[in-house]
DNA sequence: GAAAAAAATCGACGCGGTGTAGAGTTCTCG
DNA sequence: CGAGAACTCTACACCGCGTCGATTTTTTTC
């Protein structure tokens, strides 16, 4: 007998759409690379999908948030991979581990990661998205901190503010080195781990 | 467009295209405040000015012209003021000092200068503005640095990288506090002072 | 396995913004 | 005063975005 009842599974029924959707957003992030945001026009995302510009309006109502659905994919995978970080106790292994993650991350997705922080302000669905990414970062420091020692608080020379300033630190210098070379992204992380473990008064 | 440079220096009255140029700066700046760039259009610009799109593009050759040297005059201004700052031996103070500068600068002219950020990477003109006015700030930080005690070169634990990080610190959190209120960017300002301090091991 | 419903695609249009062209007006100076 | 430079305007061509209604393809339902 033929096995024709296997249909019963659970088949989530993948659409063409989703597809194209997937195609859509790949498509935009290879456009980003090679010509950035404004260069890039909606024709020629359709085009790389191998769409028409009418038919990708039938995906996304909008220039932006095609770049939206993809910060939001990106983004999603960035938590993924933070949550599964092992916690260590010692803090010094633990900024080891937090900087060595970050570099990856920025390896991986420096792209869209640039192209998330530049449209933070005029987008502010990506803002929203990007400003709750940096404060999981923000608390992952501070949490890093106080087990160092440093007073938990808000006061300049209290962790929370302290993890802040790291943070966009942090962030910063990623975003220019990751514009580089793979070399300088990893002197870029050298230096803020660095900066991290004497914040933290680890000045061994 | 008229030729800006050899005619002028000669000139001591001031043309009517003088007062125009500066009233469509003021005009660029005004509505940036209260649009935003992208949401702001030549015809604004004109408008505000009292001209027309048409004698606008008499002055400049494009919107991105008009905004770049509105940045440019606004970092002119920048290194002016720092030109002017006084050298102190005592690093504690001179650290104290270049922050209370740095807020006053961005208490001024924060507007133009997230600007200056933003629109660094999509108009090159801009980002070497920005970029040399970052390289003056990371020497000056250095400089500082090295007086406290942090040997030179450019390895991850020594003056340069360090103060390239730092600039990066403080530009990133007066960025986003000075979007808030004049409170967030002093308590940003302490936050990063006392991190500078640590990191030139001035930990009193 | 055919009819109905939903999903997907297309071409054409209107709108608003940019930058250009060319003609007209006002200022400046010999 | 008159020639040329400085300045201003209106009109236009172009491009990219987002919308619409008609049409085709895929999926569901009986």
């Amino acid at each position: 007998m033929p096995d024709h009842r296997a249909a019963r599974s659970r088949r989530v029924t993948e659409r063409k759409g989703d597809l194209r959707e997937r195609a859509i957003l790949d498509t935009c992030e290879a456009l980003l690379a090679q010509k950035g945001y404004d260069a890039m026009t909606v024709g020629d995302i359709a085009q790389g999908a191998g769409i028409t510009r009418g038919a990708l309006y039938f995906y996304f109502g909008s220039k932006q948030e095609v770049v939206t659905a993809l910060v939001a994919r990106t983004v999603e995978h960035l938590w993924e991979r933070s949550r599964a970080t092992a916690e260590t106790d010692d803090p010094r292994r633990a900024i080891a581990a937090a900087m060595q993650r970050t570099v990856e991350l920025w390896n991986e997705h420096g792209l869209v990661m640039r192209t998330a922080i530049d449209l933070s302000l005029t987008v502010p669905e990506i803002g929203a998205l990007w400003s709750h990414t940096a404060d999981l970062f923000i608390g992952a420091i501070a949490a890093v901190l106080e087990r160092a020692g440093v007073p938990p608080g808000t006061e300049p020379d209290q962790a929370s503010a302290m993890a802040r300033a790291l943070c966009w630190m942090i962030e910063r210098s990623f975003y220019h080195a990751s514009q580089e070379s793979r070399e300088a992204l990893q002197r870029a992380s050298s230096t803020c781990e660095h900066i991290w473990l004497i914040s933290a008064g680890l000045t061994a």
